[in-house]
DNA sequence: CAGATGTTTAATACTAGGTATTAATAAGAG
DNA sequence: CTCTTATTAATACCTAGTATTAAACATCTG
């Protein structure tokens, strides 16, 4: 907290404290990317120019730089998966009977280790594909059974098809959809859906 | 596209003018919002300083302002589902057993209409949570049997209990999560899951 | 102890993308 | 011709930096 040491104080301190400073700072802005290098400095007791020494070195832009990236990178993302109610592109649509939608996959959806897209993205693919081809203002997903059949690699496009197999009744159907990548089956799911009316059931 | 106009273009123009190019410069902006103001006057053929004098009468924010909220908006959101690799927060984990996790909905979860959060958030919590239980470097889904049981609003918290019921061989197992909120069950499902050795098979 | 080296800080000039203010200019209306 | 509105220009200032040079401090070695 205070700037002031004395000289045994810093002596002690200065051998190894570059590399923990560092790496708490890459800590701090893994944590939140939004820090200014003045913030910085003080959470880290150095000087401004000291914070800008250490991000040269570890190769971190500066702080409107990294905002802009998290902006740009998530924008459209979140448009897809979070705003958006259809995740991927709706390609074609028979409501009631038949619908189409294209996934482009990229290494934001994967896990890091493996590089595998992490399946809750074909599923959600797959369920919001379910939810569109019903013929009503408003549905919800009740059952669902799936098998992931292969696995997807960053950069694969998905094409999902859904097709209405039964009616059952007025507010209930089944979906069947099936994901292909490059012609080869990569999920399969059915899934039982409820329209829902004025009243909030499922 | 030319700056240099007759007395006479410009009498016909300067009239509505002004509001179009508001108009215009507000659509440019919900596009994309990471346009700078010298961008602007480019595009709507007016210096740089109109720009600014518009944008002050429609109270829109300079570009560093608009990208930090894109940024900001999006980040906590965007980390929870895409980011991270579990899906909610991890409360509990005992490797090859049990494991609890907490997602917090909110209404970016919703849908517009109704104001239900999508299945898949409450899908994709499970299927992390599967996915973590598992004593395993990494791990795929194969197969799910899910059961939506019940609505859920945003505000909600969803507590998910995940359990290893059966394991069948080395890298196969059945886990069973079950997500609760407020005491009721929401969602019920059943999971097969792979563990992956070095090979990239599942 | 001096000198070499490494670490940190300071100082300075410069940048983008602005704000805020004042003033000049253009063009139509009365 | 004057008044008004719209636009543009000019100026001083701001934040959060970059890039560079220099100085101060720390630590080790001979």
């Amino acid at each position: 907290m205070t700037p002031h040491r004395t000289r045994k104080e810093r002596e002690n301190m200065a051998a190894d404290s570059k590399q923990k400073r560092r790496t708490q700072l890459k800590m701090y802005l893994e944590n939140n990317p939004f820090l200014t290098d003045e913030v910085l400095a003080d959470k880290l007791d150095v000087s401004v120019q000291t914070i800008r020494l250490d991000r040269a070195v570890l190769d971190i832009p500066d702080v409107r730089e990294r905002t802009r990236r998290v902006a740009e990178e998530n924008y459209s993302r979140v448009r897809s998966i979070n705003s958006g109610e259809i995740v991927g592109q709706l390609l074609d649509l028979h409501l009631g009977d038949t619908a189409t939608s294209l996934l482009e996959t990229n290494g934001d959806m994967a896990f890091e280790k493996t590089n595998i897209v992490r399946s809750h993205f074909i599923f959600a693919q797959a369920e919001s594909l379910a939810l569109a081809v019903i013929d009503a203002d408003v549905a919800v997903t009740g059952l669902a059974n799936i098998k992931y059949k292969k696995q997807v690699k960053p950069g694969e496009k998905l094409l999902a098809e859904a097709e209405v197999i039964r009616r059952k009744g007025d507010d209930k159907c089944v979906v069947l959809v099936e994901s292909a990548s490059g012609g080869e089956e990569v999920f399969r799911g059915k899934f039982v859906v409820f329209a829902l009316g004025s009243e909030g059931d499922g």
